[in-house]
DNA sequence: GAAGATTGACTTCTCAATCTTT
DNA sequence: AAAGATTGAGAAGTCAATCTTC
């Protein structure tokens, strides 16, 4: 059942999917036993505190948190129910909208992050060396925008 | 907001995160552009096939699946519908369940694969050298075993 | 008519509670 | 009482269709 691609690519694949997974579930388990909110809100927010004005609009935010659409209106419905962002009318355009982060979002974005930083060195950052943190650094980067093409 | 962990591998966490997504997505739609049931079919399928006797008990099928215990049972209730695997009695202890794999099922997978391993081949294992395809195996197996801590 | 965003209907996943067997 | 598996209720995601504005 496995033809096409050379073992060690295979191997490697399979070690992506565990890895992600693992890593992932043990993010959201220790924000959730910190009553935080799941990493999806973290994923929302951050991108929009990194932007220019702490805003994004609803298309750019989609690309960035790597989810639909549709679903993205939804994560953004029940984080604005937080007082975490705020929509807002987007100046000349009144077809779209902002997503803008708040103060309140801010505040949650340093609270979680110690949990998730937290997690990740301890199950991520921790077992790998300078050389692969490089190498894996340089080789997903190259598959990630791959998916742009 | 970046505080407790070092750039390299913060940015080898981002990198595998929008691998991962992407890679996963262009696998699902090649999937469902060719009529085909969806990943996590394939997912349940494969640890059957290659199990001893073609099957294994739920327990040790959500641990491969990696989903909650819960999520298999909804899932094996899909894939048993469409014919592709039999839950069957476990000698000596009634409480438990075998799930075990049809012919259909392994039919199944062998009309998966092609497009499951081409797009591998072209998204994932085409961009990678064979010393980074060597290091994310070994990097990423040293993270997925620490999940078992 | 196309782009931006949303809504409705449906599918899938998760938690807590339940049932059966050990 | 604990282990194995399942069920009910709720949360969250997707596709197709819709509404508004360009």
């Amino acid at each position: 059942m496995g033809a096409a691609i050379d073992p060690a690519r295979l191997s490697a694949w399979r070690a992506l999917l565990e890895a992600h997974a693992t890593v992932v579930a043990a993010v959201e388990h220790a924000l959730a036993a910190a009553s935080l909110p799941p990493l999806s809100w973290y994923d929302v927010l951050w991108p929009l505190y990194a932007a220019p004005e702490r805003r994004l609009r609803m298309r750019e935010l989609a690309e960035r948190v790597l989810i639909s659409r549709t679903g993205l209106v939804r994560l953004v419905d029940r984080v604005e129910a937080a007082g975490l962002l705020a929509r807002e009318p987007v100046p000349g355009d009144r077809r779209g909208a902002y997503a803008a982060i708040t103060s309140e979002g801010i505040a949650m974005l340093r609270r979680m992050w110690p949990i998730y930083g937290g997690v990740l060195a301890a199950r991520f950052a921790e077992p790998l060396s300078d050389a692969e943190a490089d190498v894996l650094a340089a080789a997903l980067g190259r598959i990630a925008a791959g998916g742009t093409r």
